[in-house]
DNA sequence: GGAGCGAATTGATCCTGATCAAGGCGCAGT
DNA sequence: ACTGCGCCTTGATCAGGATCAATTCGCTCC
């Protein structure tokens, strides 16, 4: 699964901030027209398959930068195998390390990414320059620092059922964001990763996922119509299920 | 055991930052002379006795600081009660969400804590004045960031000695790089938080936590000379029993 | 010194999710 | 169509940690 493989491809350097999509939600964001020349001089676009290693773990990265489209894992590993994964990055989100030589986890692509991508010495030789990057990568840490706190009452405290459920409200409420909706019971969501990988998220096993898979199917939770799509039956059953009934506020951090 | 109790004393507002214990360690290490003196000026002190609540879950904040000297626990909760610790803050930790109203998890002090505050409002209009402090606080963000996914590895992945070791090695890092020494068999470690606490850090139940304390005494790893400490007996052991022999790697963040 | 109390330890039992194992499904290649 | 291979599901059993319950320890207050 994992291809070490070919060279990815390097592609597409031309293109316009301007009409960029995630132009009003990554890091340059907030990045005035003369910032973001700068920025447009510097990036460079990078493809990767699905599956494939974009950083290794403990590897010294030698750039950063945002997911413009597709799904990254982050995942650390302990000797004997075991891994979890500690980040699950969408569209606009940033991943590197400024201020740091190496990346204490793997960065892998789940579908089919695209990254924006900087040199690391370059970027943080604009960081230094512009307030507003600067600014912005702090809001989108905090953001992240919100959901790994989510996440870690996830993998401390919640039961199979809860944590799959916790899993497909995410998806959900992030989807239905998306497309500028409410989430609503019918929604039917594509999922971007394997059983494989949803154990590796919710710090179980695959034949537990399954299960619970399973038992929310036989409960009318939820319909699973093939293995890559879910569809949302009864959204406020979900939201029950996934041990939290305080309405959104455990996910505006993914939204 | 939470005594939401009397004000907490206000004192100490005059004692000048040069002689700050976290000067440099601090969100303010990077200030300069000048932006000091705004931050000076601007800052107040309050103590909190050991198991007050800081901040409740939710709560709109009107301040936010360092932790001067003591330990925080930031906690999450579910409705039926399940606790889990997502947050254990030392000196010179940061403590508060700039740029958001409300923190998402409780914030109470494990041990007796001096905090460093700010108004919200103030403490926002200097960091949009100040590079060096954003700066800081970036780096800090991003090092919690860090702490918060290893910590996820432990939850997720990690058994329950396995957990109760990880911990031992943190704190005795932690203690070692602030007495600046390096760790090693025959320290002792004074612990800040009860077994309740402990339990709540690491997703176990204090039963649990308990019985893995004298199986690692039984197995000549530690030694327990009274409830409050834990002498190491063994670090190689130790080391090996959290669950990783690639040094001290994991545990940077909390260095 | 004794009572009372909270924190910690220890024991017995239960249960959730892991592990081990066997098939089934869907798809690509021949 | 058949084979082979990933991926997923389902079943049977096991075990790590939770839960329920009973002491014990250490401290404070009389």
């Amino acid at each position: 699964m994992v291809q070490l493989g070919p060279v990815p491809d390097l592609s597409g350097a031309i293109d316009k901030c301007a009409g960029c999509p995630i132009r009003h939600r990554a890091v340059c964001s907030y990045s005035s027209p003369a910032e973001l020349q700068k920025l447009e001089s510097a990036k460079f676009y990078r493809n990767y398959d699905a599956g494939q290693v974009i950083a290794a773990e403990g590897e010294v990265t030698r750039s950063l930068g945002s997911v413009v489209t597709g799904v990254v894992a982050l995942n650390r590993t302990l000797e004997d195998g075991r891994r979890q994964m500690v980040g699950l990055m969408f569209a606009s989100d940033f991943i590197g390390r400024p201020l740091r030589r190496t990346v204490p986890f793997e960065a892998s692509a789940v579908t089919d990414v695209r990254m924006c991508l900087f040199h690391r010495s370059q970027f943080e030789q604009i960081l230094g320059d512009s307030p507003s990057l600067e600014r912005r990568l702090l809001e989108l840490t905090l953001d992240e620092l919100d959901a790994a706190r989510d996440w870690m009452l996830l993998l401390g405290r919640k039961t199979a059922r809860e944590r799959l459920a916790s899993f497909l409200m995410i998806l959900t409420i992030r989807q239905a964001n998306l497309d500028k909706m409410t989430a609503q019971s019918g929604q039917v969501l594509a999922l971007p990763l394997t059983r494989e990988a949803i154990a590796e998220y919710l710090g179980l096993t695959i034949e537990t996922v399954s299960r619970q898979f399973t038992a929310l199917r036989k409960d009318g939770v939820i319909d699973l119509p093939d293995r890559r799509s879910v569809r949302i039956a009864d959204l406020a059953r979900l939201q029950s299920a996934a041990g939290l009934d305080q309405g959104d506020e455990q996910f505006h951090a993914l939204s």
